[in-house]
DNA sequence: TTGAAAGCGTTACCAG
DNA sequence: CTGGTAACGCTTTCAA
């Protein structure tokens, strides 16, 4: 005897729907004994209430739709656990999709979530979308979407983003309070907004505490371990090295020390690494790195808490920047002078 | 104007509701122009199809309901990716749950998911999880439910995980071809099907070799980086090291390299590690570390394929398999003797 | 080629 | 306290 429905149970006790719906529903105006002898028989035949029929009238569905990029990129778990926190402590429910950083798959995944009438949107941009078309159509269609972490600007949506630029000034700052001028940069690519926020971070530190910028330590490429290993090569081409290397991402940073390795330099004896990252990775690498922790977890929260105001209208369009924190480890011991001039 | 439904098409361009389902549907008995018409109106005025309103007749929503123990756990988010892969490809959405391993919310997830009447549930026991009420309410509603990497046995229900016994038995061997015969093990807990069953393949590889188990080189304790700092520890209180200490899991593995650097100890130069463990993991610690790699990518598209097949009724219930890969790291260079005898 | 009517599982309104 | 009826958005069957 698979689910049975509410009309099961009215024919079984001979009473109406309307009386087995309210029943079911407690309403008070329906009699102890009845609602007792329907939930009895609904518990006995195996009656579970048939969520989308209900919401057909109510034209919520509790729902929130989310769009990840990439789900092994280990950033994105922390966020959707911080979506769920605070969904689950809310009532909503999550679908959760995955663009694969394929602007046409984001598509889909977008149209599909309006078309379950979700109560919202909560996407982060995959790398190659460029068209606004479909946001156009989000927008059309009156469904809040709030865009996490990777944002697109001057749309007129609400945003929530690790204030980049703050971060990385703070952690150069933190680097120079330490004592350490000669502080290099492998800044991934000035294309995208990260890339350039975190390298302006890293100037702003430079400049406010009156230390001269050498190009040729601003190393730009891409965002991998492969950029970061190639980034540290071309670092040492260059003659001095510095004492730091502030790495924009973790997968850079991971290139830097399969670089240093081979070399036969030691962390944090020869040269010290800090790097954007978070707490997992952090965890793993501990103590050897000082990292700027971006918390995904935290800007899941805040993403999700600001789609429930939008739902509720308490709140209209903002763009919230998240602050990061640091945390210490071990490499920041001040490290011997290198010269690898040639 | 926010999304339409067909009655306002069908009012808007005067005909019947009927012929806008059928036109929009592409049926073979609505002349070009109707379809026409009605297809730019839709465009137009911002038609979308109501998900749920259409699954209330097909009695399929092509929702498969997935429950997570916990998504931080590094693991989770491979197995997930591999279920979306495949749950893409076979147009399948996926409503995603977390139950924080408790049971409650467990138990709450697998209601909601029923309600929703998802075609299938895929499900990784809570570590709280001791009844099995739930999931004989599940089996009631026909609902088909595959238990990954976490099971239930001896219910009835199909499971997909990983053959921890043999890969165990795999690595160990190898180790062994490598000419190493000291081998150590932090079993984490053996109440645990994962410890047991690792323990029992690190005793099978030792026997089939001909060599000796000594049980104070067999640490039980948990599966935490803790368990893992403490469990070397009390090795190292017995006397002489194992050449190779095998780590249960990651988690352990850190901890064991915690306890290694605190002592000054390099790796794989005095003790070598090698552990269960996955790809993303290696990726970070390699290459200093050989693991055996649980691939839970291959794990989730494992499931997810039977999930689709008892959907489908093309297989009835079966318990998988998986076996699992050795990723060489550099660890296993044949390390010195060590000798701590006090 | 089109449309009227019934139905999917539920809730809301109003009458008895 | 109970129930008939309409409605939510859509599809399907059958008649015109």
């Amino acid at each position: 005897m698979p689910i049975v429905n509410q009309t099961h149970i009215a024919k079984k006790l001979k009473i109406s729907r309307a009386t087995v719906s309210k029943a079911l529903s407690n309403a008070d105006d329906i009699s102890e004994g009845t609602k007792k002898r329907v939930r009895d028989l609904a518990e006995k035949d195996n009656y579970i209430p048939h969520y989308h029929a209900s919401n057909l009238q109510s034209k919520r569905t509790n729902t929130i739709g989310v769009v990840v990029p990439d789900i092994s990129n280990s950033f994105f778990p922390f966020v959707i656990d911080g979506i769920m926190d605070v969904a689950q402590n809310s009532g909503y429910h999550i679908i959760l999709t995955v663009s694969r950083e394929k602007a046409d798959l984001e598509k889909k995944n977008i149209l599909n979530l309006l078309s379950m009438r979700v109560d919202g949107i909560l996407l982060a941009v995959s790398k190659e979308t460029r068209s606004t078309e479909v946001f156009e159509k989000v927008r059309r269609s009156e469904i809040p979407i709030v865009f996490y972490d990777r944002t697109m600007d001057n749309l007129g949506f609400s945003t929530v983003r690790i204030d980049d630029r703050a971060a990385a000034r703070k952690l150069i700052d933190f680097v120079i309070q330490s004592g350490i001028k000669e502080i290099g940069h492998l800044a991934g690519s000035s294309i995208i907004g990260i890339g350039r926020d975190r390298c302006a971070g890293y100037i702003d530190a430079l400049k406010n505490n009156k230390i001269s910028i050498r190009d040729e330590w601003i190393i730009e490429g891409g965002f991998t371990r492969m950029d970061g290993y190639h980034g540290f090569k071309q670092l040492q081409g260059k003659g001095t090295l510095p004492k730091v290397i502030f790495a924009a991402n973790d997968q850079i940073a991971l290139g830097v020390y399969d670089a240093v390795r081979e070399i036969g330099f030691k962390i944090p004896d020869d040269i010290s690494v800090v790097a954007f990252g978070h707490h997992d990775f952090a965890n793993v690498l501990s103590p050897s790195l000082t990292i700027i922790n971006v918390n995904p977890f935290n800007l899941g929260k805040k993403a999700m808490e600001l789609m429930i105001q939008q739902i509720n209208k308490q709140k209209s369009t903002q763009n919230l920047f998240i602050p990061a924190e640091i945390e210490i480890g071990a490499s920041l011991c001040i490290p011997k002078a290198v010269d690898l001039s040639i």
